[in-house]
DNA sequence: CTCGTAAGCCGAACCGGTTAAGTTACGACG
DNA sequence: CGTCGTAACTTAACCGGTTCGGCTTACGAG
């Protein structure tokens, strides 16, 4: 089977190959008749537009491109990255944009991919995520004028456009729930500090544990369910042992539970548990794990059209998704005693 | 900063643009001496290929094609995606291929992907997953010469170039094991059944239930959570309450678990449980669920790097990846009594 | 009737590579 | 010493679109 290009709909509706092409990107330059006529033959020829020539020609790839810096391990596990992803195709396939996921060890194998695509002239523009304190990568997409949305709190993206949540006022309404079921020893069970949410969510548990007079302690971990059960480990056998732990993820709080009921434990008779980033996860257990819920799928959507309404010229600018809600479910309770 | 062409290599080193093209792919035509040299002042002005230009000449996209035909809902609670998609990202990042990601709603949607891709020449091959009984992809993408390696058993690939894991062994070696602990009654909840992997396994139990003259009963549901909660409900309040319940993947294992603690019963003193697709999840719960275990990362290198071999001309034929491996945790025990 | 203008279309350059075919220079061989 | 073969290049066509300058033609104003 031949490939239909747009020379062979130029002969067979007797124009030139410029026409066609006018017709069939909607541009002016050719009457009304002909362009119709353009489209029919074309639709009736099953064109596609070739991919590669149009960005040869147009030096626009209609590709956005994403690079996830973490472990294959982390990504298997936490079910955030397969729901972002799903959220960020759901718009471009619908524009017919295609997405360059590149998936990497560290942040300088991250730096090397946006080189590189900026080079090649691979991608139109990148969504960042994993927003760090301080964060190299905005230098670098500056400099290499590489259009980008981030994921993260604007105090953390210098200026460039970025998509947020609002992890400070989502803390607060996690330690509220808490306090205001009589907990006055609070855990949180944190991922790594570097990672700007967490640096968020750190100074918000700090300040708001002061504001409601609780007593606070914080584990950084590494997000993975191996230091959760580490972390839990410690908190429960420590001399100040709370009574209420807040994880950063789903995953450190079902591994939590798990070590909870390891040793004879009840939730939430005896502890209290909540989790951050709701997934199937906190619902499956048993007790069902009170969390700490965000649409990722929505969130990875909304990124998405920010960056495309960016190349269409507007403006840079901070935008706040949504404040995450907290899902009381069975994992929450007055405190013992 | 000006993009760096061939051309401009060329000027530079005072030879023709065919000679530096043919001496940056490492083809004959050129003497060692001129080669060194277009490497050397091609490497200085850090030159990166134009992946635009080298397809639309070349025909080649270097780019494998995935569609995921799966609700946004199920990618996110199923780890198996990610971590195969990881697989694959790890082959062909070395290779400098890159992955089109596709996520489309159901089987027909993803059949106009796959006409879409080869009209456009958008990929060089394609990776198929979740093969089904009488799939019809395998005639159009052997209409379309699409070259593919289809994820799956050899006995529903029709001949086409597949990667599969021994599903009847592995099923064999689960009833196997709860057989050998005393147990006559098992139930399997299952996938769909339209699912080749599923049809398979339907078999091998039917086929080891006979043979160890066990009571097998089969419930069919889509994967989910919820379906996994309602089929193990169902199973429990049951006349004929099965001593084991094997699952079909890890999601439902955990929720299987957590239904049979809601009704206070134990695991495994009541009831054993048995988990396919062994992840973090199996490990995390309470008791830590005995699974199924394969390695989806490497199958999904494993799978690109027979793509890799098809389209460098190596003969298609069906590939054993590895036979799973049954995990025995603390979830399956003798039957109560 | 003439001229200016603009819509509609053509031809060709261009994007940045690949590759078939043609050209030289040089060494081997009869 | 003429001929032939081959290594090392050069030239130019080509992939399939986009885009821009310029050529026709039709039409309205003066």
């Amino acid at each position: 089977m031949p490939r239909v290009t747009i020379k062979e709909i130029a002969r067979r509706c007797g124009v030139s190959q410029g026409a066609v092409s006018y017709a069939l990107n909607n541009q002016p330059g050719v009457s009304e008749a002909t362009r119709a006529r353009v489209l029919k033959v074309a639709a009736e020829m099953e064109w596609v537009p070739n991919r590669a020539a149009r960005q040869l020609s147009a030096a626009r790839s209609e590709t956005f491109g994403l690079v996830l810096a973490r472990t294959a391990q982390t990504l298997i596990e936490e079910p955030y990255f397969m729901g972002f992803v799903g959220g960020v195709e759901s718009v471009l396939s619908e524009k017919s944009y295609a997405l360059a996921l590149q998936v990497v060890a560290d942040l300088d194998e991250e730096l090397a991919t946006y080189r590189k695509w900026a080079a090649e002239r691979r991608v139109d523009g990148v969504i960042v995520v994993d927003l760090r304190v301080g964060d190299p990568r905005i230098p670098l997409l500056r400099k290499l004028s590489l259009p980008a949305v981030l994921v993260g709190d604007p105090a953390l993206a210098d200026g460039m456009p970025c998509v947020w949540t609002d992890g400070t006022a989502a803390m607060n309404a996690a330690l509220d729930h808490v306090a205001s079921l009589g907990h006055r020893d609070v855990a949180r069970v944190a991922g790594p500090p570097e990672y700007g949410d967490v640096w968020i969510r750190d100074r918000a548990f700090e300040v708001a544990t002061r504001r409601l007079d609780l007593t606070g302690q914080v584990r950084h971990t590494d997000f993975s369910a191996v230091e959760g059960v580490a972390a839990t480990r410690e908190l429960l056998g420590n001399g100040a042992r709370p009574t209420a732990i807040i994880y950063d993820n789903d995953l450190m709080a079902v591994a939590g539970l798990a070590v909870v009921q390891g040793q004879g434990l009840r939730t939430p008779d005896d502890i209290t548990l909540v989790a951050w980033d709701d997934s199937t996860l906190c619902r499956i257990t048993h007790p069902a794990l009170t969390a700490m819920s965000h649409n990722i799928v929505g969130y990875g959507a909304e990124v998405t059209h920010r960056l495309l309404d960016l190349l269409n010229g507007a403006q840079p600018q901070a935008h706040l998704y949504s404040t995450p809600l907290l899902i009381i479910r069975d994992s929450s309770g007055p405190p013992p005693g």
